[in-house]
DNA sequence: GCGATTGCGAGAGCACTGCTCTCGCTTGAG
DNA sequence: CTCAAGCGAGAGCAGTGCTCTCGCAATCGC
C-alpha cells in the first residue's frame, strides 16, 4: 500500500514537481479520501521523504551498476570515473524532478532524517571506490595541495576513506561537488542558450575531474569516445 | 508600493523559505488585504520573479564590486579571482534562502522569463572579465582542450567572449558551473559532518579552478592567505 | 469649479491545500 | 463467537492563490 501511495506520488512528483505533489491528489488518483493516506505517512513531509530516500538509492544504484561494468583492466581508471559521471547525469536528465528533490533546495524546514544519510553517500563512495581501485593498482597520481589545506585533508581521509592520500581525497570531495554543479546547471535550465552540445563537454569536465582527482592509466584520453549513453540510467 | 511588498516578501523569504512565502501573509504583515497585492504582481509567481532578479542583481553586485576592488597589478589575476568565488560564497551563506531560489530547483514551472537573462549572467561575466584581464596582461595559459569539444568551444567563445581563446572560454563555463556546485553543497548541507573547514576548503577550490581556467602571475598561490571575509557581501 | 475617469483598497467568495477528529465497517486472532 | 485492531469515509478547521464587485478618493480634462 505505501508502495502503491509512493508510485503515485512519484508520478505526480515526475508530471509536475515537488512544489504541486498534493496528498488529496494522490489519494484522489488512488480512490481514496485524503484523510486515509494519513495511515500510511503522518505528514506531507514524510512522504516527500521517503521519496528522497528513494531518489538517492535510485542515483546511487545507477552509478554503482555503470562502475560494476567496467572493468579497471580493460577501460582504465579514468573511463570508470567518467562513466559514473555519466550514469548520475543521465539519471538526472531523465528525473529531473526527483533529481531537484535530492540536490536542488532543501524544500521542508532543513529536515535532513539520518535515515537519508546512508543512501544520499552512495555517489559519493562509488566515486571513492573509483580512486581507491586506481589506488591499489598504482593508477593515482597524489594532486597537489595547499599546505593551509592538510589537516582539513587528514582529517577528512580518516573520515571517509582512510586508506587514501589525503590531498585524493581532498580533490575527491571537490570533484564531487563540481560534479553535482555541473549537472544541476544542466537540469535546472543555467546551461540554456549557452552551452549546447552538452553531452561533449559534460565529458570533457568529467574526464577534467577525473585528472584532478589524480586518475591516470588505461586508454588515453582520446580515445573514450562519447557513445550512446548508459542504459541503466535506473528505472 | 511594490518596493515595500518587495522588502516584506523577502523578509518571509529569509525566515522560512520560498515554499512558506505567502502573499496573504505579506499583505497582512502590510495591514492590507491580500486582493490589494494584486494592484501590483499579477500571481505569487510574478513575486517571486521579482525576488528572483533582485537575489542575481544583489550577487551580481557582490561579485562585481569584489573584483573593483582588486587590482591586478598589485594582486595578481588569480587572487582577484578567488575574491570573486568569495564574494558569491559570502552572499550565498549570508541569504541562503534567496541563494535557493535562483540556483537551487527552479520552483515555478520552469518559467525563464527573459527579464531574468541580463542579471543572472552578472556573475559569469564577471568571471570572464577577469579572465579577460589576465589574457590582456598575457596572464593566460590556455587550458588543454580535447578535440573533440573543439567547435563547441569555438562557438561558445563567439556566443560569450569572442576575444578569448576558446579553451579559455570552455574552461571558464566549466569553472563557473562547478563554483556554483561547491557552493550550493554548502548552503544545502551536503558538507554537513563531511567538510568542516569549510573558509580554507573552498579557498582551495577556488584556486584550483582558477588554475584550471588559465590564470597566472601575480603573487604565489601561498601568499594568498585565508583573512577576514569581505565585507562586501551585497546588502 | 465641476464632472468624469482612473487608481486603489476592502470584502466576499471559489476551489484547493494539509491536517485532525470521529465514526463505522471489516477482518482476523483468541 | 467475541472482541480488538486496522482501515477507510466523512466532516470540519485553518490556511492558501486568485477573481470579482463595490465604494472611496484623488486626479485630470474641460
Amino acid at each position: 500500500m505505501t508502495a502503491a501511495i509512493k508510485e503515485e506520488a512519484r508520478r505526480q512528483l515526475a508530471a509536475e514537481g515537488a512544489a504541486k505533489l498534493s496528498l488529496r491528489a494522490v489519494a484522489r488518483e488512488l480512490g481514496m479520501v485524503s484523510s486515509a493516506l494519513y495511515r500510511y505517512f503522518p505528514s506531507r513531509d514524510d512522504l516527500l521523504t521517503a521519496l528522497i530516500v528513494d531518489a538517492y538509492d535510485a542515483v546511487g544504484a545507477a552509478a554503482e551498476t555503470a562502475l560494476a561494468r567496467r572493468s579497471a583492466r580493460t577501460d582504465g581508471h579514468p573511463a570508470r570515473w567518467v562513466a559514473v559521471c555519466r550514469a548520475v547525469r543521465a539519471w538526472a536528465l531523465a528525473h529531473p524532478h526527483e533529481y531537484a528533490l535530492i540536490y536542488g533546495s532543501p524544500v521542508p524546514g532543513y529536515t535532513a532524517p539520518t535515515t537519508t544519510v546512508g543512501p544520499a553517500s552512495r555517489v559519493g563512495r562509488t566515486l571513492i571506490s573509483v580512486a581507491r581501485d586506481a589506488h591499489l593498482d598504482s593508477g593515482l597520481a597524489v594532486p597537489p595541495l595547499a599546505a593551509a589545506l592538510r589537516p582539513e585533508a587528514e582529517r577528512l581521509a580518516a573520515d571517509v576513506a582512510p586508506d587514501l592520500p589525503p590531498p585524493v581525497v581532498a580533490a575527491l570531495v571537490a570533484a564531487w561537488s563540481q560534479l553535482f554543479g555541473l549537472i544541476s546547471f544542466e537540469v535546472f535550465g543555467q546551461f540554456n542558450r549557452i552551452v549546447e552540445d552538452r553531452d561533449r563537454f559534460f565529458d570533457h569536465c568529467a574526464m577534467s575531474l577525473a585528472h584532478a582527482v589524480g586518475l591516470t592509466g588505461g586508454q588515453a584520453a582520446g580515445a573514450v569516445p562519447f557513445a550512446a549513453p548508459d542504459s541503466d540510467d535506473g528505472s
